[in-house]
DNA sequence: GTTTAATCGATAAAATTTTACCCTTTTAGA
DNA sequence: TCTAAAAGGGTAAAATTTTATCGATTAAAC
């Protein structure tokens, strides 16, 4: 019943996709060429399709409008959740300058830091407020989501003072498993993760073409 | 024989826990103990430290040092390699400016964006160089990493420019996926799945909270 | 020295995810 | 109208990944 990870993870490529061909005038879409554009297996488009239960039509495909619908409401994307960051960093700041939450139903609505040097700066719209200031914005303003850009050092104290004043969703970026109570959710984006997996097929790839190389030389 | 991809993914939190054992003082570390601070099921640790052929003492754990040297070989982050970023928006900066590649055998080496404005402005210790000079640097200083970050619109076109520069892996910031030869390796990140697990995990944590109320008013 | 408890390692089972297969539906064109 | 081709949908198989089980090993405590 409830849909699988991988199934979540791809949700997002289509409904950019999905996107692209509204904004082309289409009005439907089959899981072949969603798949083409996404490098996936059709069958598998299908598949993460149907668990959302929305039916396709035979040689046409599915109807974008309903398909974006329902994606965006699994996701929980069709309301908007505000949020904020703490940490303003390099990486804080450039998360509260990117517009492009909107689109997932994310809305940064406030930047803290516990420098006194960064408090009261401006970062793109908003200036960065004080960490004594965090629990009753997020009470005033019921809060549930903050995204934690502060150094893995202070990681954990950070999240432990964002759970205490209610905080029920957090978004990681600090290289550090945060243990939160069972009712708070963490996500954590790691910039390491990814990269691991690039290194080692680039890795493979290059043993490879190396590889071809010493092949042609024996010809 | 190769490394299952979720190991891979797995491997750089592993490195950071051995890491900060290290500056503790440890020189041997368990599973279970990895899996403590990490969340995971000592089970499956212990299965992804065997990939590497490392060996672990019963009662004691494995060699720290000797796991670490090997993980970072199997990541390849033993060697370093030099990196270039394209697009200077900013995730771009961000990226530029955040200095933590270090740890994983990137080094970004130069800057590059297509705007005028950007052009010869600094970045941390970047001057931002024009994609007129792109090809000659990435030939003179044999470069073979691209990290994209410019819009989605212009993703395609860098793309296949870094590859006719002959750019191997592509790391991809761009929430577009690139189509590339068979010889060249492309890992997107994308905030956007990331965010997709922590919305659905949410939104189900919220709804059982929301049943645990009303099954509390009914008592 | 013997016992105990922690841990590893190998194999097997379970769970999850991806892929294949085959049949049905529907549109477009002959 | 009939036929062909392009989907979709359901079920089952295959592949991958995670978890369980159990015996073997070893340091530390007694």
């Amino acid at each position: 019943m409830s849909i699988p990870i991988p199934t979540i993870k791809r949700f997002p490529s289509y409904l950019r996709i999905l996107n692209q061909a509204k904004e082309g005038g289409r009005k439907y879409i089959s899981a072949t060429s969603l798949a083409n554009e996404l490098g996936l297996n059709p069958i598998q488009v299908r598949k993460d399709i149907s668990s959302t239960g929305i039916e396709g039509k035979p040689k046409i495909g599915f109807d974008i409008e309903e398909l974006t619908q329902y994606i965006t409401h699994v996701l929980g994307w069709d309301n908007t959740s505000d949020a904020l960051i703490v940490g303003a960093g390099n990486l804080g700041s450039a998360i509260a300058r990117y517009d492009g939450f909107a689109s997932y139903g994310l809305k940064i609505v406030a930047v803290f830091d516990k420098s006194a040097e960064k408090i009261g700066t401006t970062i793109g719209s908003f200036t960065v407020k004080s960490m004594e200031s965090l629990n009753r914005f997020i009470n005033e303003n019921r809060i549930s989501i903050a995204v934690i850009t502060v150094p893995a050092s202070q990681a954990q104290a950070v999240c432990d003072l964002l759970v205490k004043c209610g905080i029920r969703g957090i978004w990681n970026f600090a290289p550090k498993d945060l243990k939160v109570p069972e009712s708070v959710v963490v996500q954590r984006t790691d910039l390491a993760t990814s990269f691991a997996v690039l290194s080692v097929k680039l890795g493979k790839k290059l043993a490879e073409s190396d590889d071809l190389d010493s092949d042609e030389d024996m010809i």
